[in-house]
RNA sequence: GGGCGAUUAGCUCAGUCGGUUAGAGCGCUUCUCUGAUAAGGAAGAGGUCCCAGGUUCGAAUCCUGGAUCGCCCA
């Protein structure tokens, strides 16, 4: 009746993690481990929606491991750690991916197709990729409910989106504004960024125009001199941009003077006289004549503005041509100093009626023709031709213009200050995200652009009249005369129309989608389908108490999360943010399909397991932004470390069967143990301490290398120095009872120790040590997971400090020895007299554990010189330690024999020596020391028929010695 | 172009408040030990602490400028 089932040497690592898969699911482990804390105090975890477009990364592990591991020690330090999955499901991205599958491009050709049939490829396409993302994720280990999942494609979740946009509507906080973005007049569509990365085209050529923009309050011949490569942007102009601490001068050519950047004088024609200097802050305010006088706007404009971050001096005058409405750092100068934005181009990229010289035209095609216009009324200085770089409609090759679209805004900027605030409030890590990337984000805000042109999205919930204009923003499926049973998506919601209540017009939807990122922000309240249902839930749980995703996150749902927070609850979403970083390849170039440098997770998992990949990234820590990664930094971790804890664990194993060690035996009390016992037990709980320590700060790197120095002392120097204590009379002396009940309880301890981090090893140790895969099961009160542990707490009565301090003088002294025995050249299995050390005396129990370590007979000990502890040794060498040493020689042979022959540790041989000399006299010296070490139960003086054979010479003499069950 | 981060041995990285001769692990070389063996121990080689200035009695560390790489934003 095996206690334990015996370990194999080979780990198997990935093979053994999908068993404990299997043993989960059928043990309900994950849900049980729910239960047992159903009464406990929440630990509130945020599952940041991954976007359910494409397959998921190695960079999707980092995180997803980072996530796990807190909530799973939460959850064995005693919280109740609830953690549904989400998945993120709208936005471009999948449009665009359905687009491709359907071999269609473009907003024509997708409501040619029907927004109805389209949207639901999406929903199916999103559908396809949780599945993987589920996948992954589970073979990872990471613990998350994917039955109860939240979608934002949800009717109950987007019902809540409309709840809280209704909030922001009731509290002034969603208008219409301008939003300037790239766009194709041919499409009628505005571009993503990554679109328009994508149809960028050199030496694209374009007039290059400077333009005279006529001084007022002045002789009518003093002109602003300004440049710009849009003609057709000239009848939109609003205002002129300088920078206030450049120079700037005036000069005469003819009887007309110009006024540009002492920086740009060389783009003058001709000879020039300097009348004047001043500063870009004495142009400030100043006004101008317009160029052209149509639709001309209301309010303020035609000015000089300052505006350092427009003006380049490398090119054109100094002075920058300023149209709000075809600009994105225009329209922004413009919105922040309150100058009009004068709309001329329709969305067909054609003028306005209201442009009497160039109404219809295509704004590209009207370029010749301003410039002939500005040339009569002698507004133009100078035009030419230059080839630059311009994007271009990816789709269609239209060149794309810059133009302005209406767009629903959330006035962020109107609560920056408890942004910052509650920014604040977080605890990052690393910790410099907080004041560097979001702080800063938050600095340089602006108000965040709902709206979207798309069609997979939450529908904007806002109606307007016909008639009269007027707007009404909806807050529930209800007020629509709709229920969350119903697809709230399009085509279906922009077939509700309303009553106007203020005329008898009728109210029709804004066609708008919303940017999917408020979405992600809203999953506190929406995932619970506040306020709708679990009103007191979600006041429990909010804000959490922990989330974790990459750095790229910062500008999305980092800040969508804080956003939303603060402006429905005044609060911050979460109270403390692990930030991982970026994964690149061996060459430190960033991982990409483009780049095939990208490692599939399930290589990995197969190859080294998810322990490997998970313990790996915990270790690199999260203060670098990013990872250098291949294949070997997770072979290293199994050779490293996984394999050292292994061989610990097997070690125990093989001996506790092999000398039938019964745990249930009574052991010495620790205090009664040999000092490497209460060594090794008072470095546990010092590892303890320092884990536990490390994971409230949430820094998982000092925790797992904590974890690593205590396994490495385990190896080499508790094990090292214990190892004949497991084989000597086991189950009978105090010695060897105290030995395996010590790393027993090591094991054991160690086990829970690292669950949250290797939640299969620890597993799989874990249940062996405590019996679980004895025969029959022991009937143990322990769980029958160490998922269903507390985790392992500092236990004070094993501390020792002084047992610490000594132990660690011990190493350093057998350090000392070891070379200074190398240096004398007399090697180790030589048994040498005495050691002189000088240092104060050891213990003991230490001076034995050094004797044996070094091989010598006696210490004595000396006043350290010049107060440094060094190490001696008496190096003469008398015949009887010579014949100890060839015994020693001959007893090492045997035992390779013994492994040649395929020996078990635990079976008796009879040992046939033929041998001459000294080696002869040193066997019938050490006759019965030789026998106990090699297991003989008699020692033969002839050659005879051996299982394993071996003859040489050993110092100096012949030698032959066989082996024989 | 802007913000943030990084740059230390062949590789991956520590390096506290500015303070001895800049460290660890891996890899490499030599030796050694061994019934935990895909291990263990000892010794060794290996450094322009990215570069250039500055502050200081003293700088890998602080300041200024620059380079390279990465992330985010324009």
């Amino acid at each position: 009746m095996p206690r334990y089932s015996a370990v194999s040497a080979r780990a198997g690592f990935p093979e053994a993690e999908l068993e404990i898969l299997e043993l989960w699911q059928r043990n309900h482990v994950f849900e049980r481990s729910l239960a047992m804390r159903r009464d406990a105090p929440p630990y509130v975890f945020y599952e940041g929606p991954p976007t359910a477009n494409g397959l998921p990364g190695l960079h999707h592990v980092l995180a997803r491991s980072y996530k796990d591991v807190f909530a799973r020690y939460k959850q064995m330090t005693g919280f109740s750690v609830a953690r549904k999955a989400g998945w993120d499901t709208h936005g471009l991205p999948v449009e665009l991916e359905v687009e491709r599958a359907l071999k269609i491009s473009g907003k024509k050709q997708i409501e040619e197709f029907g927004i109805a049939e389209f949207n639901a490829r999406c929903r199916a396409s999103v559908n396809e990729y949780i599945d993987q993302w589920r996948e992954m994720s589970e073979r990872l280990g990471f613990w998350l409910d994917f039955d109860h999942a939240y979608r934002t494609y949800d009717g109950t979740y987007i019902e809540s989106v409309w709840w809280s946009l209704k909030e922001l509507w009731e509290d002034d906080m969603l208008y219409q504004g301008y939003k300037v973005t790239p766009y194709c007049p041919r499409c009628q569509t505005t571009l993503s960024s990554h679109e328009l990365s994508q149809g960028y085209r050199e030496d694209t050529p374009d007039p290059s125009v400077y333009v005279k923009f006529r001084l007022n309050d002045s002789d009518g011949k003093t002109f602003f001199l300004a440049w710009t490569t849009t003609p057709w942007t000239l009848p939109g102009n609003v205002a002129l941009a300088v920078h206030s601490r450049k120079p700037y001068v005036r000069v005469v050519q003819g009887d007309e003077s110009y006024i540009l950047a002492r920086e740009r004088l060389s783009i003058l024609d001709g000879d020039y006289e300097i009348v004047e200097e001043m500063d870009g802050s004495d142009l400030v305010d100043l006004t101008y004549e317009p160029l052209f006088t149509d639709m001309l706007p209301e309010g303020l404009a035609f000015v000089v503005l300052d505006a350092p971050e427009l003006v380049n001096m490398d090119e054109g005058t100094g002075i920058v041509h300023t149209a709000a409405a075809y600009g994105v750092a225009d329209l922004e100068l413009c919105q922040r100093m309150g100058v009009a934005v004068r709309h001329v181009v329709g969305l067909d990229g054609r003028f306005l009626e209201g442009q009497t010289r160039y109404r219809g035209m295509f704004v590209k095609d009207a370029d010749p023709k301003i410039i002939e216009d500005l040339r009569e009324q002698g507004s133009l200085y100078r035009a030419e031709s230059i080839l630059h770089t311009y994007p271009f409609c990816w789709r269609c090759e239209t060149p794309l213009l810059y133009y302005a679209v209406t767009s629903w805004f959330i006035r962020t900027t109107a609560v920056k200050d408890r942004l910052l605030a509650n920014n604040r409030s977080v605890r990052w890590q690393p910790a410099h995200i907080r004041d560097g990337r979001m702080g800063n984000w938050l600095e340089s805000l602006i108000d965040w652009n709902l709206s979207r042109s798309r069609y997979w999205g939450t529908p904007l919930p806002i109606w307007v009249c016909d008639e009269c204009d007027e707007k009404f923003c909806a807050g529930s499926a209800a007020e629509v005369g709709l229920t969350v049973e119903d697809d709230l998506h399009r085509p279906f919601i922009d077939e509700v129309t309303l009553p106007c209540k203020a005329c008898a017009g009728v109210m029709r939807r804004v066609p708008d989608v919303i940017d999917a990122w408020y979405d992600s922000g809203a999953m506190p309240y929406a995932q619970k389908h506040y306020p709708f249902e679990n009103r007191e839930l979600f006041e429990h749980t909010h804000p959490a108490d922990f989330i974790c995703e990459g750095v790229d996150q910062t500008r999305g749902w980092f800040f969508s999360l804080l956003a939303e927070s603060t402006l429905l609850f005044d609060s911050p979403a979460y109270k403390n943010c692990v930030v991982v970083g970026t994964l690149q390849d061996k060459q430190g170039k960033k991982m990409s399909k483009s780049r095939r440098n990208t490692i599939e997770p399930s290589t990995i998992f197969d190859q080294f397991g998810a322990d490997a990949a998970r313990w790996y990234f915990y270790a690199q820590g999260v203060e670098n932004a990013e990872l250098r990664v291949s294949p070997t930094s997770f072979q290293d971790v199994v050779r490293l470390f996984m394999l050292t804890l292994w061989n610990v664990y097997s070690f125990f194993v093989t001996y506790a069967l092999t000398e039938g060690y019964d745990p249930a035996s009574a052991a010495p009390a620790v205090i009664e143990r040999p000092v490497l016992d209460r060594w090794a037990l008072a470095r546990l709980d010092e590892t303890v301490e320092a884990v536990r320590e490390a994971m409230e700060r949430y820094d998982a790197s000092d925790a797992v290398h904590a974890v690593e120095g205590f396994v490495e002392d385990l190896s080499k120097w508790y094990v090292r120095r214990s190892r004949r204590r497991f084989w000597k009379s086991a189950g009978t002396s105090d010695d060897s009872l105290a030995a395996f009940a010590t790393l027993q309880t090591v094991l054991i301890t160690l086990a829970g120790l690292i669950a949250p981090f290797m939640p299969f090893m620890a597993e799989r140790m874990y249940r062996n040590l405590t019996g679980f895969n004895g025969d029959p099961p022991a009937a143990v009160g322990a769980p029958d997971s160490v998922h269903l542990t507390d985790y392992p707490k500092v236990v004070g009565a094993w501390r020792d400090p002084d047992v610490l301090v000594e132990m660690s003088r011990l190493r350093r002294l057998v350090e000392d020895g070891l070379a200074a025995r190398t240096t004398a050249g007399v090697r180790v299995r030589q048994p040498l007299a005495s050691a002189t050390i000088a240092s104060d005396p050891l213990a003991p129990e230490l001076e034995a554990i050094f004797m044996e370590e070094l091989n010598v007979k006696g210490v004595r000990y000396v006043e350290p010189a010049g107060g440094h502890a060094s190490v001696a040794f008496d190096t003469t060498i008398t015949d009887e330690l010579r014949l100890e040493w060839l015994a020693r020689e001959v007893s090492r042979k045997v035992n390779e024999l013994r492994k040649q022959a395929g020996l078990r540790v635990e079976d008796r041989i009879t040992l046939f020596v033929d041998a001459d000399g000294d080696v002869r006299r040193a066997v019938d010296a050490q006759r019965e020391w030789l026998q106990a070490e090699t297991l003989a139960v008699a020692i033969e003086d002839r050659r005879d028929q051996a299982l394993a054979e071996w003859e040489g010479e050993l110092g100096g003499a012949r030698c032959w010695l066989g082996v024989q069950r």
